[in-house]
DNA sequence: ATCTGACCTAGCTTC
DNA sequence: TAGGTCAGAT
């Protein structure tokens, strides 16, 4: 896992590094900036007046090199491109299509304006969506301009903020070691605000709260304004919203209390300072003259806001120059506030923007292009772009209707085997999407079985793993005593015999004191009412955290995580337990210490909180593996790379495979209803069309079992979109579809799939709901059999797809007498047989569950 | 104080 | 399926 991706030095990094000289101070003080318009590119600034003639040579001599150097960056790009990087002067926006470049044409831009001095490298702010990016992005302006690139500041909002606010936590009354809360951490004290409050968790879900607290924050909404604008309209007591006022109140007192900062508060404090401290603000205006932001569809109100503070575009004399990267076709984040309007406004946002739209695609083959386009383009209100390629119409994309999810996860592994065989793909050039993270299990089992190595981006996340999250816990009390959610966490892990009544009479007494849980620790002695047996567990908690902060005080990361496991007895009880879900925490932990060590490695200056600040901003799309990268076990060859939708945003692959094609699965359930969700489920379906390179596949899956229960959903509308002749379909209807064309009513064999079993009796329900109860095609929900067919082979065995017939050898034959097997029926006795080949049917005897009539070649029935 | 097992209900995407 | 909660036992 490459969590920082090192900065490497460049053979000629001495000669760089002397090429593009941090100026000198007093030739140019801070203050005095010389606005970006008032030069042209390429154009030299004033040399210094004492330098000797020698010097003044050598000087020469380098502005000419540099010169070189930014004509050469505009060498291929087109003419779009070439403009973008050479713009300067008022804002900019590069409306950029998927594919086209942009990562290229920021790059340039900014080694473009530090090779022409229009910028020094500490004067740039570059945002990127996410840290590897951030770090790729880096890397390459340094291989232009060389080692004094790395004053640039290039990184996520997240990252950004938290360095701020680190400089500046006087200013806010924080502490610099304050941590920052994730989503599972806010959870947890949003959990303690509830029960202080007295709300019945039933009414009020901890998870509905912290969502609404978090939006709120995205909208710049702080609980005073929030107490005010709920009060105001609560003329008849909206209940809800007085909880909600209530909770947030409390929640940002605690929080405040702890020193820490849930991941909202990142971006909304930061504002609030800019905007409270008009110094710190013009502080960071002059300091940042060049600011780029990429994927600004995806930003929201908050972020949008620390964007205009940044660059002072109204406030300040000497507005930095704003750079916006972005696709409203793009735009996948509003469910965590993104708004489009930032950019569809951005021209009103700022008035003497200029906009250079980029259409051009260097990705993709025109046919990946065309089905992109088709499908975007049914979006309503939308601003019309057309992306084109100079490059040729591609393979056809090939599509395939599975008839549930094991098949389709056969089919993918074994097109994957056939592209290895016929057209030498390497797993590392291929990548699978699905819509939800559930749905990487059926294609793990597959991938799995037929040993293809494969990497899960995102899912049960390694730092929100039990054991990782329990050691962080106490990094995060070590540095910061007063984070209550972590010390509270640790408190009882491992189990020192410390039960809720301890906690609660200490947390009773921190209350009452005004201090933190943590500081109470240190008073137990006057604490009232604890008994005599918690004590001595507590007093040795206390001296553990008194110990360890003295390790940290002198020690790196990696050590003082060494002491936390070997002390606190944590490794030792996983060691000794017998669960092999604990080798494996064992081994998670071992990761997380080789982590800290490569930290050391990377940044022998950071200390614990440095340590935590970057474990806590690191993102999905952060672990992927580069595609030289490789895996462990064939470096050569690498991984196939699994991903939902969201995280595949901004990459690229030789191959893609998008998964699940289903009303209700893609576009989701949720979203079916609302025409908004909707358009933004198709800006996804363009994402990942469009992340692929040569080669694209999309599937679907007749049934689909979720949560247990299997249910028929009928193809994505999105599919409807495609137009037919870029499409290669390789199967074109389920069986049970075909079966239906064909009217062979197989009246008494639906009830097989009726199965209103006893058990299955939930699912009644469960499909009523899922019936994506749309006008399409007739197919009404049908709560079907359970999921695999017999022909699914588990040992790889002989697939014949492609004619749109399922082998019939597969099915098994059964004779009268015989023992089956049924994956929910259990063991059963065959007592008739009806039809033969593939349309036989057979009564089987399952005892208590009673005689069915099953399809063999849809039951998952094995012979004994 | 903790462990166990029965039950219930969820219901997606993430910096 | 799976994770969370609750009651009762130890």
């Amino acid at each position: 896992m490459t969590l920082f991706p090192d900065l490497p030095v460049l053979p000629d990094a001495r000669s760089a590094g002397a090429r593009v000289p941090d100026r000198p101070a007093g030739v140019r003080l801070p203050e005095v900036v010389v606005h970006a318009e008032a030069r042209l590119p390429g154009v030299v600034p004033p040399r210094r007046d004492d330098a000797p003639d020698r010097a003044a040579e050598r000087e020469a001599e380098r502005e000419a090199e540099a010169r070189a150097r930014a004509d050469a960056l505009l060498e291929g790009l087109n003419p779009q491109q070439r403009e973008a990087v050479l713009h300067a002067g008022s804002p900019l926006l590069i409306v950029a299509g998927a594919g086209s470049g942009k990562t290229r044409v920021l790059t340039h831009r900014i080694a473009h304006k530090l090779a022409t001095h229009q910028v020094r490298p500490g004067e740039v702010l570059a945002i990127t969506f996410t840290n590897k990016a951030a770090g790729e992005m880096r890397e390459r302006v340094e291989q232009i301009v060389g080692p004094a690139a790395r004053a640039m500041w290039v990184s996520t909002f997240h990252s950004a903020c938290v360095r701020i606010l680190r400089r500046e936590h006087e200013t806010l009354g924080l502490r610099s070691t304050f941590s920052i809360y994730d989503a599972a951490d806010s959870q947890r004290l949003l959990t303690l605000v509830g029960r202080e409050l007295d709300l019945d968790p039933k009414k009020f879900p901890v998870k509905g709260l912290a969502h609404r607290i978090s939006n709120l924050k995205d909208e710049l909404v702080d609980p005073e304004a929030y107490a005010r604008s709920s009060g105001a309209s609560a003329g008849e007591a909206n209940q809800f919203d007085e909880v909600l006022s209530a909770v947030y109140t409390r929640y940002q007192q605690r929080l405040r209390a702890a020193n820490a900062l849930d991941f909202d508060d990142l971006i909304m404090t930061t504002v609030n300072l800019l905007q409270a401290f008009p110094q710190v603000a013009e502080h960071y205006r002059r300091r940042f003259r060049q600011i780029l932001v990429d994927e600004y569809q995806d930003t929201n109100h908050a972020q949008y806001v620390l964007v205009r503070e940044l660059v002072g575009a109204h406030e300040s004399a000497t507005p930095g120059e704003l750079t916006v990267v972005g696709d409203a076709d793009q735009s996948i984040y509003a469910f965590r506030g993104a708004t489009i309007r930032n950019i569809l406004e951005f021209e009103a946002d700022y008035p003497d923007a200029r906009t250079i739209l980029l259409e051009q695609n260097y990705r993709s083959t025109q046919t990946i292009l065309t089905a992109a386009n088709a499908v975007i383009s049914k979006n309503p209100g939308r601003k019309e772009k057309r992306l084109w390629t100079a490059a040729g119409a591609g393979p056809q994309i090939v599509g395939y209707v599975a008839d549930n999810e094991h098949e389709e996860a056969r089919f993918v592994a074994e097109e994957i085997d056939r592209l290895g065989d016929d057209h030498d793909v390497r797993p590392a050039d291929v990548a699978i999407f699905y819509r939800t993270n559930a749905q990487s299990r059926a294609l793990e089992e597959v991938l799995i079985r037929v040993g293809l190595p494969y990497k899960v981006v995102g899912g049960t996340r390694f730092y929100e793993r039990r054991e990782i999250k329990d050691a962080i816990a106490y990094l995060r009390a070590i540095v910061n005593p007063d984070d209550d959610v972590n010390v509270r966490r640790i408190l009882n892990v491992p189990k020192r015999g410390l039960g809720e009544r301890s906690e609660a009479m200490i947390a009773g007494f921190a209350e009452r004191e005004r201090i933190s849980f943590g500081a109470a620790l240190d008073r137990l002695d006057e604490v009232y009412g604890l008994s005599p047996r918690a004590t001595t567990p507590l007093r040795e908690f206390a001296g553990l955290l008194a110990g360890l902060r003295e390790l940290a005080a002198e020690a790196g990361p990696a050590e003082v995580l060494g002491a936390v496991l070997d002390r606190t007895g944590y490794l030792a009880e996983l060691r000794a337990s017998d669960d092999p879900q604990d080798g494996s925490r064992v081994d998670n932990l071992a990761e997380l210490h080789a982590v800290a060590t490569e930290f050391e490695q990377s940044d022998p200056e950071g200390d614990l909180s440095d340590f935590l600040e970057r474990v806590s901003l690191v993102a999905d799309s952060d672990q992927i593996p580069d595609a030289d990268e490789g895996g462990d076990a064939a470096p050569d060859q690498g991984q196939v790379t699994l991903m939902t939708l969201h995280t595949a945003k901004g990459l690229e692959f030789p191959v893609v495979f998008v998964t699940g094609w289903e009303d209700g699965t893609f576009p989701h359930m949720r979203s079916l209803a609302d025409p908004d969700q909707l358009a933004e489920e198709r800006r996804l379906a363009y994402v990942g069309l469009t992340r692929a390179r040569q080669r694209l596949y999309i599937s679907r899956a007749a049934v689909r079992t979720a949560w247990g229960v299997p249910n028929e959903f009928p193809a994505s509308r999105f599919l409807d979109d495609l137009p037919d002749e870029v499409v290669d379909w390789r199967r074109r209807e389920s069986s049970m579809q075909a079966l239906r064309g064909s009217g062979s009513g197989w009246g008494g064999g639906a009830s097989a799939w009726g199965g209103s079993r006893g058990g299955g009796g939930t699912g009644g329900g469960a499909a009523g709901r899922s019936g994506p109860v749309t006008t399409r095609k007739g197919a009404a929900p049908v709560h079907s059999g359970t999921g695999r067919p017999v022909g699914a082979p588990r040992d790889a065995g002989t697939p014949s797809f492609g004619s749109g017939k399922r082998p019939v050898g597969d099915t098994p034959s059964l004779a009268i007498g015989d023992k089956v097997t049924h994956d929910s029926y259990g063991l059963g006795t065959v007592v008739g047989v009806e039809g033969g080949g593939a349309n036989a049917v057979a009564k089987i005897d399952f005892g208590t569950d009673g005689v069915k009539r099953l399809l063999l070649r849809y039951s998952p029935v094995t012979k004994l």
